[in-house]
DNA sequence: ATTGTGGCCTGCCCGC
DNA sequence: TGCGGGCAGGCCACAA
């Protein structure tokens, strides 16, 4: 699914869509519009500017242009199975839980360009959307390059499970399901652990598997390549140890941990 | 303010 | 072969 892998190759792949005048921005889907902008005044507002950077703060991807009324910022979410397509190139090649199919219906926003390519959010569920300037103020620190001190200051102060604090957008930008597993199983730190009790020893820890875990999915190519998600399943075993996984819900989401090194 | 819960959305997989 | 139910989780509205 999209997490901060994906929309990495996503604003990767956008940059190719920067300098070139917008003729029209077409919604598939009117409920893919989201914030307070309606659809008719996103699509009115993208008419014959020129894209200028392609920015990413977590999972939100941020198209600047050179528009004249304050250079409206176009935001783009992906939800867990939205692709960006940019002439006919997808960002990544394959997606969890989404599909591979190529549907007609499910192209929920298009932007078409002057030169005749186009910008598509492909999006079976329509749990991503298109939003125009996007209130960014509301995320924590990008998960990739958050600093120790941010980190610090994102869980501490507070009796909530660690997962469910990594998991809030508005603390800490960009972590999602598969990838908070993935480093709390790293850093050996349990999911439902009070998020302030963490000691100095293991804030540092989860620092690191924090970055390590990013910088190395982003080089494997998506957020399902971890080490643990093969075995995040019934009757799946710790890969460092080989103790049965268990499974719970933290946070609301679905949690798979080893009872035997993550405390 | 903080925190937890439910709903949205729909493709996919399973059992019958 | 079709069908119903459960599941997946990012995000947001809402309640306590």
């Amino acid at each position: 699914m999209p997490e901060l892998p994906e929309v990495e190759a996503y604003r990767q792949l956008a940059e190719g869509a920067l300098g070139r005048p917008v003729e029209r921005a077409v919604f598939g889907d009117r409920r893919f519009a989201r914030g307070s902008s309606s659809p008719r005044h996103l699509v009115a507002a993208l008419a014959g500017v020129s894209f200028t950077a392609a920015r990413r703060h977590g999972k939100l991807l941020v198209l600047d242009t050179d528009g004249p009324d304050g250079a409206p910022h176009l935001g783009l979410r992906f939800g867990m199975t939205g692709r960006l397509l940019v002439d006919g190139r997808a960002g990544v090649e394959r997606l969890i839980y989404s599909s591979e199919r190529e549907e007609a219906k499910w192209d929920r926003f298009t932007v078409v360009f002057k030169d005749g390519g186009r910008m598509v959010v492909r999006d079976p569920r329509l749990l991503g959307g298109v939003e125009l300037d996007p209130t960014e103020s509301a995320l924590g620190p990008d998960a990739l390059g958050v600093t120790a001190g941010e980190l610090r200051r994102a869980l501490e102060h507070s009796v909530v499970a660690l997962k469910a604090r990594l998991l809030d957008q508005h603390r800490l930008a960009g972590v999602g399901n598969l990838i908070a597993d993935e480093v709390l199983w790293r850093a050996s730190l349990a999911p439902h652990r009070r998020s302030g009790s963490l000691t100095p020893a293991e804030l540092r820890r989860l620092h690191r598997h924090l970055h390590l875990t990013l910088d190395e999915l982003i080089r494997r190519g998506g957020s399902h390549l971890g080490d643990l998600m093969p075995e995040r399943r019934f009757g799946g075993h710790c890969p460092r140890d080989g103790t049965e996984l268990v499974r719970s819900t933290v946070g609301g989401r679905t949690s798979w941990w080893c009872p035997r090194h993550q405390h």
